[in-house]
RNA sequence: GGGCUCAUAGCUCAGUUGGUUAGAGCACGCGCUUGAUAAGCGCGGGGUCGAUGGUUCAAGUCCAUCUGGGCCCA
């Protein structure tokens, strides 16, 4: 009877669930690895090893951990967990950065909702809860996804140990002569005199008297550039800001545009010939003026023309953003007011001039004219409602008109920048900033070297990188440090009754001692001689006494910058300087790892890196930004695709992605990336099920008295291992994906899973040929979990557990095995070659069976026998003939036959009912006759089985 | 606008120093199986290699231009 054969079988039997539930699951998997204390052991197993550092870029602690944040921290999760496998001890402290300005921004808007004032100390205990309450969510959330870390041994940007490492690395900056006071300019707000971010601007519309204004250009001056000098000649600018006309220093022309001097009568202009047309129209001039001269930006270069109402030249300079699409193509600069201004000023060494003080108005300074000082350069929330433009602006309109410098005004409306708390307009202003000297030691080129040095070993994956970061680190200009800011590390300076800053290397380490215990509030809450106490000032300082506390902060790219001095200099969790790799977002090669190589080059002499690893930014189906993306509105959280996916199916997906470039998500590409989870899962299933009569230990066979097809899978395993070794060490975890897919999906399930089905069920329990399978089960069980383990932790894990225990936990792990070895008897190449090729014949078979199976006249292929007719003298004839026996096996098939051809090779399909064979109903096989005539008769090799 | 970069089936990826008819897995279609069963097997359809021009006996591969995307600047 059917049922009670199905019995005698030895069908795969196992715990392991076809359905992983992993949203479900995972969690307790976490539970459990977090009592057994993985990290720690995994640490301990390795503890004598070379250490391989991957040092943690730290996100900022502002929101909900991002799916492309997640991706990131993945990678180093997989990386570290591969390189565990290998043999390293990989300790892994992760990192926050806490300062910065999103975080004030936001909880200032919420002391200004509440209507509260606050000290200094107390919005920065504010912003400190904020930012700890966000480490808490994103640890939560960072172990959600599988990362293995140090998470008891962090360090945080805004801790007192971290900050005062900050600030030492600050020290060697000031040891070394390299930081200096300079101006650059900045948004600033009128009515609360201080500095604004990017962030804080809202641009709103404004109404600015814009001006074209006459520069006369002396006729030496003229002459000397090969102008026309016979009538007055005048370089024409345009402006929308008339208050800055008392800053101006300098004209900019583009080098490569062509220029005219146009004939106005009793004078001639000098503008861009593209817009010579709308000057006149400005301009109101009867008629087209004529142009007597034309020539090209760069032979103005230097040039002198005059301010129009302050005795001074306004040099002509070259500038490749001046454009044709508006103005006069001369374009108004003042260093101490424009961004661009700024750093053509700089180019030209222009002084950065600035005569507009924290409130707004015209200073004194002995070149503003005396009915200027002390007007207001921008409208108050009164001058907007009565429409009036601001008293400055006024003052400059008539000076200009008085020396008849006025060409033309409009009225012009445009968008505005906007202080967002008092809604006025801002200005551009320059103020005294601190910055850091990148030429004068020569740590640009020490920078540029190391970045050599780290290419000629490969450092930078992929290669463009180390284009990207050279690039950033030529063209950087001195490095500005400070901002007006109050969550930050303080810039330890001082000033002195004449408000004369004082910084000291020596007093910065001493207060650095100081935070360290106490903290940076210890420098908000107290005095300049409290702050001073017990330190030994340098010579020529004022007393304690008669200094204040400066109140900049520096640039946070300083404090993620000195993450390699407080972690690795320090050896936190056991890591080292340099680390082994760093890996981030593409846009680091601008930020982390830039900050990172100049903090790490001034203060220790060298790149705090051997490698850099890149990925690109996650993207909708479209390969557009998903910011852009009109499908993918909702959040974009770590947690949201896990709670939908499970942890496992997140980071198949990202491993299936060629992350160098960009990374496309949708559901359809999830879909896919479920799919192989399943084959994975499904393939561990198998093994594990046809494994449970089966201990290494007592029945394995040896590998040189296997079967041929089962020496066959592991040559296929071993150079599965081989490839996927590569693919690792490369970084390239897409193709581990791919090869493992194939692997599984062809040379196991289609192939030999498929196969050792027959044997595995139907013969006997320690039939040798079935514990040959279930050896080569075992070894390519084995080194499949651990090849997967880096990246589907939690489903490698498990099925490791059940695998050594057959329950679902168990105290060892797969994290805590070595990488597979290949052991020298798994490779053979001439098994290989054959069996590869009697394997294109099944090919053949399958094909011919086919039209069989689609009339119905059999349904399975042991349905069939197969006369496969052979060329003579053809090299497959010896193989075929040489596996005969194991032919009907290799297909799936009931009987193979070989005969000579004429023509080329070809295989004959016979139904076996045909034959007059007998099916048994065990087995399945058709044989030519049973064992007995008895109507529940089995084939011989059954009797076999059932024998025992 | 500038620097770097990417573009091969519906999706994810291969494609060696240019050299047969551009491959694989998944998805899709048609069947089989019901002893991996919310599984497994077989067969099949599907690509002007982003576009154009060039070099060459020969271009997915080399060169140029363009289009579209990404990151970083301006």
């Amino acid at each position: 009877m059917a049922t009670d054969l199905k019995d005698t079988l030895l069908l795969p039997k196992t715990d392991f669930p076809m359905r992983a539930g992993l949203v479900q699951r995972e969690p307790s998997r976490l539970a459990h690895w977090e009592k057994l204390g993985l990290y720690a052991r995994i640490q301990q197993y390795r503890a004598g090893a070379p250490a391989f550092v991957l040092h943690d870029g730290p996100p900022f602690t502002n929101g909900d951990v991002h799916i492309g944040t997640a991706l990131n921290k993945t990678l180093k999760d997989i990386v570290n967990r591969y390189k565990s496998l290998r043999g390293f001890r990989t300790p892994y402290v992760p990192g926050w950065d806490c300062h910065g300005l999103p975080i004030e921004q936001k909880v200032s808007r919420e002391i200004q909702e509440q209507k509260l004032t606050l000290t200094t100390a107390e919005l920065r205990a504010r912003c400190d809860a904020f930012s700890e309450t966000w480490i808490e969510r994103q640890t939560t959330q960072f172990k959600r996804i599988g990362v293995l870390a140090d998470w008891q041994n962090e360090y945080k940007t805004k801790a007192p140990a971290f900050e005062a490492d900050v600030l030492r690395t600050f020290a060697a900056f000031v040891e070394q002569g390299l930081v200096y006071r300079s101006k650059k300019p900045v948004y600033w707000s009128i009515p609360f005199e201080t500095a604004l971010a990017e962030a804080e601007i809202e641009y709103q519309s404004h109404v600015s008297p814009s001006i074209w204004v006459k520069f006369a250009v002396p006729a030496a001056e003229a002459a000397k550039f090969g102008l026309p000098a016979d009538k007055p000649l005048y370089v024409v600018i345009w402006t929308t800001t008339p208050w800055t006309i008392p800053a101006n220093l300098a004209i900019a022309v583009h080098p490569a545009v062509d220029y005219v001097v146009a004939d106005l009568g009793a004078e001639r202009i000098l503008v861009a010939a593209a817009l010579l047309g709308s000057v006149a129209t400005a301009a109101k001039l009867e008629s087209q003026p004529t142009v007597v001269h034309t020539l090209k930006g760069d032979a103005l270069e230097q040039m002198q023309p005059r301010h129009p109402f302050i005795d001074r030249a306004a040099p002509v300079v070259l500038a490749d953003y001046v454009t044709t699409e508006s103005g006069t193509g001369c374009v108004h600069t003042a260093p101490g007011h424009g961004s661009e201004d700024y750093l053509t000023g700089l180019k030209y060494k222009l002084p950065i001039y600035c005569p507009v003080g924290d409130d707004g108005r015209y200073l004194d300074d002995g070149q503003i004219p005396a009915e200027l000082v002390g007007l207001t350069c921008l409208e108050s929330v009164e001058d907007l409602k009565a429409k009036k433009t601001s008293p400055a602006n006024i003052a400059v309109l008539r000076k200009l008109d008085a020396a008849g410098a006025l060409l033309a005004k409009q009225r012009y409306e445009h968008s505005y920048p906007h202080c967002w708390r008092s809604k006025t307009p801002i200005i551009f202003r320059a103020v005294d900033q601190w910055f850091v000297s990148l030429d004068k030691a020569g740590h640009r080129q020490i920078a540029l070297g190391e970045i050599t040095k780290i290419a000629q070993s490969q450092g930078w994956i992929p290669a463009w990188g180390e284009a990207r970061i050279r690039g950033a680190v030529e063209s950087r200009p001195d490095w500005c440090i400070s901002r007006q800011r109050s969550w930050g590390v303080p810039i330890i300076a001082f000033y002195g009754p004449d408000k004369k800053a004082c910084i000291d290397a020596g007093v910065i380490r001493a207060v650095a001692d100081k935070i360290a215990t106490q903290g940076t509030n210890f420098w908000y809450d107290s005095t300049a001689a409290q702050v001073l106490e017990g330190v030994q000032l340098p010579a020529g300082w004022p007393a304690p006494a008669d200094l204040v506390c400066g109140r900049d902060t520096l640039d946070v790219w300083i404090d993620s910058g000195s993450t390699q001095a407080a972690v690795l200099k320090r050896g936190q969790g056991g890591t080292h300087w340099p680390a082994d790799l760093y890996l981030e977002g593409s846009d680091q090669h601008r930020g982390w790892f830039q900050s990172s190589l100049w903090c790490s080059v001034i203060a220790f002499g060298g790149a705090p890196y051997k490698a850099v690893l890149t990925h690109g930014f996650i993207v909708d189906k479209n390969r557009q930004k998903i910011s852009k993306s009109s499908t993918y509105q909702k959040p974009q959280t770590a947690d949201a695709y896990i709670a939908q996916h499970g942890a496992d199916v997140i980071r198949l997906w990202i491993a299936s992605q060629d992350f160098r470039d960009d990374i496309p998500v949708d559901d359809e590409i999830l879909k896919n990336v479920g799919e192989s989870y399943r084959l994975f899962r499904n393939t561990f299933r198998f093994q594990l099920s046809n494994l449970f009569d089966f201990r290494i230990a007592e029945h394995a066979v040896p590998v040189a008295q296997m079967d041929a097809l089962d020496r066959w899978a592991l040559h296929q395993t071993a150079v599965l291992i081989d490839e996927c070794t590569k693919a690792y060490d490369a970084y390239e975890f897409h193709r581990v994906y791919q090869l493992c897919n194939q692997f599984c999906s062809v040379t196991l399930s289609a192939v030999y899973h498929d196969i050792l089905k027959d044997r595995l069920y139907t013969l006997g329990a320690a039939h040798p040929l079935r514990r040959s399978s279930q050896t080569a089960l075992h070894h390519i069980f084995s080194a499949l979990v651990r090849i997967l383990a880096p990246v589907i932790t939690f489903t490698a894990d498990e099925a490791w557990s059940y695998a050594t225990t057959g329950r679902e936990y168990a105290d060892d792990s797969v994290h805590l095995q070595d990488w597979p070895a290949v052991p020298a008897d798994w490779r053979n190449g001439a098994l290989e070659a054959e069996i590869g090729a009697l394997l294109k014949v099944r090919a053949l078979v399958n094909e011919r069976i086919e039209p069989a199976r689609q009339t119905g006249t059999i349904g399975k292929s042991l349905d069939c026998a197969v006369t496969l007719e052979v060329p003579a003298g053809d090299a497959l004839a010896g193989s075929l003939e040489r596996h005969r026996d194991f032919l009907p096996e290799l297909f799936i098939v009931s009987g193979v036959g070989l005969t000579t051809a004429t023509g080329p090779l070809n295989a004959v399909i016979r139904p076996c009912a045909e034959l007059g064979y007998h099916r048994c109903p065990r087995c399945w096989r058709w044989v030519p006759a049973l064992a007995t005539n008895a109507p529940d008769s089995v084939c011989p090799r059954c009797v076999g089985a059932l024998a025992g």
